[in-house]
DNA sequence: GCAGCAGTTCGATAAACGTCGTACAATAAA
DNA sequence: TTTATTGTACGACGTTTATCGAACTGCTGC
């Protein structure tokens, strides 16, 4: 079976903004878009176990930021900014504008 | 002693979004945009108890989102539109401008 | 002074969250 | 076929969260 992605009706503010929330996703987020490239989850050098990695990709692809396609052992992941701008316009960028400006490090 | 506010330089992107993430505090969010006079906590209809609004204007406070201020036996609240806009820029209006597009009822 | 109103504080509770390690499945490479 | 790689599934754990009711504080007004 498929990997559940909601539709971009179906898009949830909360839900997204819940998932958007979290240092660790943010990162995730901010990665993929600067470099939109469909990446592996194993290519973000995450500071956090494998689990709770998969723990993380998994809320962001339910919330709808995220796609997750398989490809062999790799799951390829890209952001649903397409997605995100139709149901709410702006809002990705201000949050990667917001992140660029405040966090010290960069993505 | 009063209430503690943070000062807009101290404003965290994910403490910001994870307020705006609960339901109930969008509600208080969207109303305070829409009719930006200083309001008591009772005069927002609330369906939570008085416990949990006190709950809920706290995390908004804390994180940054409004302003508290003390006036009788009632505590007036604002938006801090223009520290976030400083800090965050754009952020608000597009979580707002998403608000009011994906809600079914106004605020 | 006393009654009422606005809101807080203090547990309590049930659910969700972030994290981990171990065990597992599936593909790729040797 | 064996080994390595990529990621998931399954508990488990401590923390935070959203919620409530009951008791409390501090003003306002009769």
């Amino acid at each position: 079976m498929g990997l559940y992605h909601p539709a971009t009706e179906e898009l949830e503010l909360p839900t997204v903004l819940h998932a958007l929330s979290d240092p660790q996703r943010l990162r995730i987020v901010r990665k993929l878009s600067i470099d939109p490239e469909p990446r592996a989850c194993g290519s973000f050098e995450m500071d956090v176990s494998k689990s709770t990695c998969t723990h993380h990709f998994r809320v962001l692809r339910e919330a709808g930021v995220i796609e997750q396609e398989v490809l062999g052992t790799s799951r390829l992941n890209s952001l649903r900014r397409e997605d995100l701008d139709e149901r709410f316009p702006g809002l990705l960028d201000a949050v990667l504008a917001s992140a660029d400006a405040t966090s010290a490090a960069p993505a």
